[in-house]
DNA sequence: ATTGAAACTGCAACATT
DNA sequence: AATGTTGCAGTTTCAAT
């Protein structure tokens, strides 16, 4: 998809300025609102923009624990894949899935109330998933991301 | 801060449908539209809500590589996190940066346009950062949310 | 919780460059 | 081919009740 600097100056702004009303962003990125609009919605439809997400803060929702896990699953079986990740998926703890070329294979992000709460998921969760070979994990303090240097 | 059930039906909802009006989500969510907006203003406040982001999908935008790093970082030295913090934030094609406890300090996700950008993004941004102990690194293939079956 | 008024947004039609 | 102008129905915001 043909995205120009236009299109450019409106992602920078929407990243910058997420809860920013259109009218704002338009004069922000120095086009009308009829034509910011009409972008956006070309962004939309090339699947640039893939839609506005509410973010949540799960700490302040009084999940404590956030962990990072990596698993290299046992290759020797076809569906292995498919089978484990099938099964985080029905994890509601499991809120990001990711996969991966390389020695890890697929990284889970599992919240939890405490420690001991995340114990409890560990064992009856996440062990129990099917074909893994080896795993490790990391407790998660903080996330930055920066809105600010984007190579937009 | 307290959550209510209701509160977490509205949130469920923004999540599972994060473009609806907010008058479909008051339906959905059992409420009136007013009840519905004082909540949402009531989480945002609490910072449950942290606000509204677009989603923007980097590969329909042209960067096709996604690499996920990560650092132990020398530990002797007093400031090397907050200097090796400050250095990868100032990298644009670095996009998320998180903390951890355990082995691993930090973790970079970084994005190039192809496999030679990503060579050369890693050699003259990422090996320069300030006091790296080892790193390793992985190529993303695919991320997966599940806002369906989510702890709420 | 309901009503209502003002502001804003999404979308379309048409003229303009 | 993309932009700006105008217009309006629908939605959101927010205060009064």
């Amino acid at each position: 998809m043909q995205v120009d600097d236009v299109d450019r100056r409106i992602l920078r702004q929407m990243l910058a300025a997420p809860d920013a009303a259109r009218a704002e962003l338009a004069e922000r990125a120095g086009v009308t609102a009829a034509s910011l609009w009409r972008r956006i919605e070309r962004l939309r439809e090339g699947g640039v923009i893939r839609g506005e997400e509410a973010v949540i803060d799960w700490r302040a929702l009084g999940w404590a624990v956030e962990v990072s896990l990596r698993f290299t699953l046992e290759k020797a079986h076809p569906r292995a894949f498919d089978e484990f990740l099938e099964a985080a998926r029905a994890v509601p703890e499991v809120i990001e899935i990711q996969t991966f070329l390389g020695l890890t294979d697929v990284r889970l992000n599992v919240i939890a109330r405490d420690m001991a709460h995340y114990q409890e998921i560990y064992r009856a969760r996440i062990l129990t998933l099917p074909h893994i070979a080896e795993m490790d994990a990391l407790m998660l303090i903080s996330t930055l991301k920066d809105s600010e240097a984007l190579p937009l």
